[in-house]
DNA sequence: TAGCTACTTTACACAGTGTCAATTGACATG
DNA sequence: CATGTCAATTGACACTGTGTAAAGTAGCTA
């Protein structure tokens, strides 16, 4: 039965994303390592998963359900004024970014080297530019857009505050906290986006 | 003599950066198209360079002399007040960068294979660290720093508004011109770091 | 002529991904 | 009970790119 195939399946994310939450740096995780863990031979895995990106990618949809990312998302949408999604929203994806962090490093690290893992993380940021730019349409809606910003500019540029880079760098570089990463972006956020 | 020793050297200097440059991407540039190009065998580059990573970074040496990077950031510094200094700052930086662009991005690639490529490229970004703190400290002196900030975490969102990521994203992801890279980091900085 | 030096050629080790073919063991169905 | 199917195993191999090693060549210099 294919009961038995789906059982596997499951083993092999779940060790992927074990293996890759532990040693968040998307390094040292191997064909060969995800095999181990799960108690199967290397080949097995790819019986299961034709290339380590499918793998990749396939863990990501699985990290969606289990962290709901759907809900995460949804929360800010609910925010009265324009300035609260704002905010609501950068403690959503900053709050959510480190639980997934294992996984989106290692995605990013492949892009250079290959195409599916570069589209499906391209894919992956495009929902979060979608999700910056209704966020701005809020603020315009509300008469806070700062004027020197049209709607795309000031989309791009939210969504380069939040973007992965970005947040990497506070937090490794500069050593900053999960919870510094969102005071302080909202702090910025808000300064270079509403108007004074 | 070492006359010619050197003379090769240049080649495959040359070699590299035109290579670099011409394919953006960091990627396909191997030891093997650099020999091909040098018009030299790769054991050859071998015997210059002992690995790519050390060539990579004498690269980059390469490159300060040819654009007088030296001389770019100094000018900043001869700016009458803090804020003329920023702008200065962001020019000369987010100017400079795309001459360079190729080679970064191929150091930058290698950082998480080898460790000689991360120390090189954390000691550049490191410089630039230093240059926005004392940009900070100019526009503190004018007491135009928002007060917000201390002046390390107001060093540390410039220098991340600065850092290649960033620019890669507004470059390549937005759409936008090398020039409105430098124009609308000139905005968005001065939301974020002055007082209003 | 001998020796040094830059460079060449050829070969190989190593890591990691991905492919292929033959085999095993379990279960299902006629 | 025989047959087929399906997951998984084992072992071998191709490929890419970096880096190492060794033997040989060509030219300059003393």
């Amino acid at each position: 039965m294919s009961r038995e195939k789906n059982e596997t399946r499951q083993k092999i994310l779940d060790s992927t994303l074990k293996l890759l939450e532990a040693n968040s740096g998307g390094k040292e995780v191997r064909m060969s390592d995800i095999a181990k863990d799960a108690g199967i031979s290397r080949q097995a895995v790819y019986l299961h998963f034709p290339t380590r990106a499918d793998l990749l990618i396939a863990v990501t949809y699985r990290l969606d359900e289990i962290y709901d990312s759907a809900g995460r998302l949804v929360k800010p949408t609910n925010a009265k004024t324009g300035v609260l999604r704002l905010e609501a929203y950068i403690e959503a994806w900053f709050g959510y970014l480190p639980l997934i962090y294992g996984v989106v490093k290692a995605i990013m690290d492949m892009q250079d080297h290959d195409e599916a893992a570069k589209e499906a993380f391209d894919l992956r940021m495009q929902h979060i530019r979608n999700a910056c730019e209704t966020t701005i349409l809020a603020l315009q809606k509300d008469g806070q857009l700062q004027s020197h910003y049209n709607v795309e500019t000031a989309t791009d540029v939210l969504w380069t505050m939040l973007s992965i880079p970005v947040w990497e760098q506070y937090r490794f570089k500069c050593g900053w906290t999960a919870e510094e990463c969102i005071s302080r972006t909202k702090v910025t956020a808000k300064s270079v986006l509403l108007s004074s």
